[in-house]
DNA sequence: CGTTTTTCATGGATTTTTCAGGAAGTGGGG
DNA sequence: CCCCACTTCCTGAAAAATCCATGAAAAACG
């Protein structure tokens, strides 16, 4: 689940500072200190990242490498390094990196925009739509409104969020954990207790028949699942 | 094929400068002055990026509106702004932007950086779930759902765990040691009967005639084994 | 203060674990 | 060839553990 992150750094100094700062939030760090290894090992472990620096001895510059790993990898990539001139970042950018990012820099914007990059290149993109209906139920995402039998339904910040996340897994079972760490957070993981009583409470606002459930259906043991009826569970805009 | 770009920004004169900029390399721009239309915008004309300044007139800020597009939106957001505070930068992460620009920026800036990220939404990447069929059985891991003959069947934690693994090394012999170890743990290694109690539930509500079983056979001595017809073991969409 | 969120206890249902009886197969010795 | 001891499996059933819906009340929030 870790994702995977090649340093490309000719300065042992740079290298382990970096890696450090990555490993501690939890990614898996490799490091090549020029280019023929940097590509070999893009080839060989395929990474989720490189960081890339663009003074490099040897041959082979940061462009050069990003060029040649481009024929091959749709890996991320953020250069790093001291140029900071407006045009070698365009050339950066022109020979496909994600990003650019000047030394000095600190270590937070270094995770941040990490983060960004690999949440694009990582998922799968999820197909999500402005409106979301299921049977009677009709969801506006964009405008935050439920609506039940086409009457407006109030839900509170908690219960929203919970509705939310159970309509962006739609037909999926969705399990205890996940629900508590999207909608709590990590730490309320296994606080069980939360999840039974909003589930409750949803259940009392939406459902017509509450202790027979029609939407939000039990996975005894695993977790809980909003169920639509068929094929229609997005249409288009409001 | 030109993609769409929404600007974000209450500034006229910002606004006509950025849409000229991006109509000049070919992408077509809307445009918003505040929050709530901004907002509207996304979930009506679905643009490929969004272009979103923070201080905005009204009660939403840049970071609410992105936290906001994000619950029902994954388009590229680039945050354009002069708050150029580090914390404000992770902040704009935080929320879910791509990138962050910090003003003055330059036109061959904003133009490197948008294409940037459009290259990596644009890809319209095919999402297919994995789901296994055997028969008349059909397992779709992601959503966690089991059907026999198109009508879904509910199993109970260990009952899941137990056809998982049996479903991921389909038509192979697994030993009871192995299966005990994976659904139970590695203490449970010689505890057979838990085993045979759970095969025999899982025969009870899958097989058309459970005591000549067609899908989970017996090796005696040996373990048990998903068996499917043909090569048809694993196919595309859901 | 009214709403929302958190916490707790309870009964009842479901799931998991455990046990014992009996069928079927194996191999050795008479 | 038959009998017997041994093993392995299937089955039914019941005890033990777990899980869930619910009501209700305390705590936090606005």
């Amino acid at each position: 689940m870790s994702e995977k992150i090649l340093v490309v750094d000719d300065e042992p100094r740079v290298v382990r500072l970096v890696s450090e700062v990555l490993r501690a939030v939890g990614y898996q760090v490799l490091a090549a200190a020029s280019g023929e290894p940097a590509i070999e090992m893009v080839a060989l472990e395929q990474p989720d990242l490189v960081l890339l620096d663009i003074l490099l001895p040897g041959g082979l510059d940061g462009y050069e490498i990003c060029r040649r790993v481009r024929e091959f990898s749709d890996v991320a990539v953020i250069m790093l390094t001291a140029k900071a001139q407006e045009s070698d970042m365009l050339r950066g950018f022109d020979v496909g990196a994600d990003d650019y990012l000047t030394k000095p820099f600190s270590a937070k914007e270094l995770v941040a925009r990490v983060k960004a990059v690999l949440r694009r290149t990582q998922r799968p993109e999820e197909r999500v739509t402005a409106v979301f209906t299921c049977g009677e139920l009709e969801i506006s995402f964009a405008r935050r409104i439920v609506k039940v039998h086409g009457e407006g339904v109030s839900l509170t910040r908690t219960e929203y969020a919970l509705l939310h996340q159970l309509a962006l897994n739609a037909n999926r079972v969705m399990l205890h954990q996940d629900l508590l760490t999207k909608v709590w957070g990590p730490e309320y993981r296994d606080d069980i207790d939360y999840l039974r009583a909003y589930i409750r409470y949803l259940r009392r606002k939406l459902e017509p028949d509450p202790p027979n459930p029609r939407y939000i259906l039990t996975s005894p043991g695993v977790g809980y699942m909003l169920t639509c009826p068929e094929g229609e569970e997005a249409e288009a805009a409001d």
